[in-house]
DNA sequence: ACTCTGTTGTTATGGCTCTACTAACAGTAT
DNA sequence: ATACTGTTAGTAGAGCCATAACAACAGAGT
């Protein structure tokens, strides 16, 4: 981490480059004047004044109005609890109104032929949860990737699991199958030989309800040599249901569960 | 609340404008064509497609790719998490780095001669919780307005008092006296009579260790109606020497504490 | 007292980048 | 044929960076 990196993250939490200078120059100084911030910030003196004007409203420094003036830092945890506050609050008022205009659309009619595609791990891991929850007929998820199953998703399956909604999760993987094992919910399993052979560039797959999919990749993305997850998936619609029919009779191990999920009907 | 707030709140969180309506655009549809976006949310149709763009990066919406190209939103929970998540990282990174090149500058020898002065009354109440807790003699806290003991400052106050130091709240106000009366540790006190009389600007008062200073005031700042705090303190110094003494001199109150400051040493 | 020198706090200026907004265009769907 | 889609270019303005200039002031040394 080098000071670059600092001020380029601080600017991204809202504050101009001189001000986030000066800020991290205070906190070298523990205090000084605007001679002595200019010369470890790299900040045009004339300049230090307006950003130290701008830090004071913010909160994140204090001034003594003398001549010469000087400044000092609050504390760091003082600095971090004020911006962290001001984002909760911005946060908070952004999405008060957000919520008030939302329109109710239910979740079962996606009347549309809607494939949608999401890009990066974390949102990917979102949408996993947000369609286990909606799950009350069956689930799978198959991953061969055992960084592929984090916490929340792993939480999301036994949940469900533990209301009676047939779960199972797959995989070559002794890790993942492993993590699964101790619960007696969820039926684990293999997958067929030739299928998630090594080297595939499978990611995650989803399937919920006889309804809904979703299957995610590895693939080299903007950055080469850095693995970027992109996934799409589907719900009530005929693309989800053909889907789930190539996975059934490609893959044998899914008709255990589907036979399970025909059962409950 | 109204959506230009919401705007400006997202903007503050590092939207820009387009991406702000085109968001709010999108949780108001539950999902829709860059057309149907461009009309809800008020921005030039050509200006949907990079928006939308940017969003998905950020995985605020999910994009589907087809023609035309539909976009919808991530739920509002995984929106707020995903800039919380954001902003955590952030703060991070730049405070991980602050914290490697921040020089340690021992709290007790201000050996300068420094009043500074704070603005607001979130960065006061922190200065006067990093005071409180830095007494180990005595501390006295004043103030005739109940809405001036915030929570933080009350657990400071009774921390230090079941630690052992003489603490002490004056107040003419019965409520900040009664806040205190069922805790043993904290001697509570009215001041003496011709002093914070009602009318006054008075905000808050603190002495720690008999070294250290704080008063605040309220008045109008920039927005005239709004009552503003303001505070200056000192630790160490000369002023606070003399200041204090004004105050064990002025405030007959003051001379209990004083006193039993004196005892323990 | 007086100048000389250096500092402080303030203000103005041009260049640069990013955003807001408009306009145009080739390809596609109906 | 016509309307629409997705993309690109271009202009205007705001905010930020960077530099320069300024009056007011303090101290040193005649």
């Amino acid at each position: 981490m080098n000071e670059g990196d600092a001020v380029e993250s601080l600017e991204r939490l809202g504050l101009t480059g001189y001000e986030a200078k000066v800020f991290i120059a205070l906190q070298k100084l523990g205090a000084g004047t605007a001679r002595e911030v200019h010369r470890v910030a790299d900040v045009p003196r004339s300049q230090v004044y307006s950003a130290t004007e701008s830090l004071e409203e913010r909160g994140l420094i204090e001034v003594q109005q003398s001549n010469p003036m000087r400044y000092r830092p609050v504390s760091i945890e003082a600095a971090r609890s004020t911006l962290r506050e001001r984002f909760e609050q911005e946060q908070e008022q952004a999405f008060d109104y957000v919520e008030t205009v939302r329109e109710q659309h239910s979740d079962d009619d996606e009347e549309q032929e809607d494939i949608w595609t999401i890009r990066g791990r974390d949102q990917i891991e979102d949408r996993i949860v947000e369609l286990v929850r909606e799950a009350d007929e069956s689930v799978v998820f198959g991953t061969p990737n055992a960084d592929l199953v984090t916490d929340d998703i792993a939480a999301a399956l036994r949940d469900r699991a533990a209301d009676g909604v047939p779960t199972t999760v797959v995989s070559v993987n002794d890790v993942v199958r492993e993590a699964f094992a101790a619960d007696e919910n969820v039926v684990v399993t293999a997958p067929p030989p030739m299928f998630e052979k090594e080297g595939s560039s499978t990611g995650r797959i989803v399937r919920v309800d006889g309804e809904g999919v979703l299957l995610s990749v590895l693939g080299e993305g903007e950055v080469p040599g850095i693995d970027r997850e992109t996934a799409f998936w589907s719900v009530g619609t005929n693309f989800a249901s053909v889907l789930i029919e190539l996975m059934d009779n490609s893959i044998g191990s899914f008709e255990e569960s589907c036979a399970r999920s025909l059962e409950n009907r």
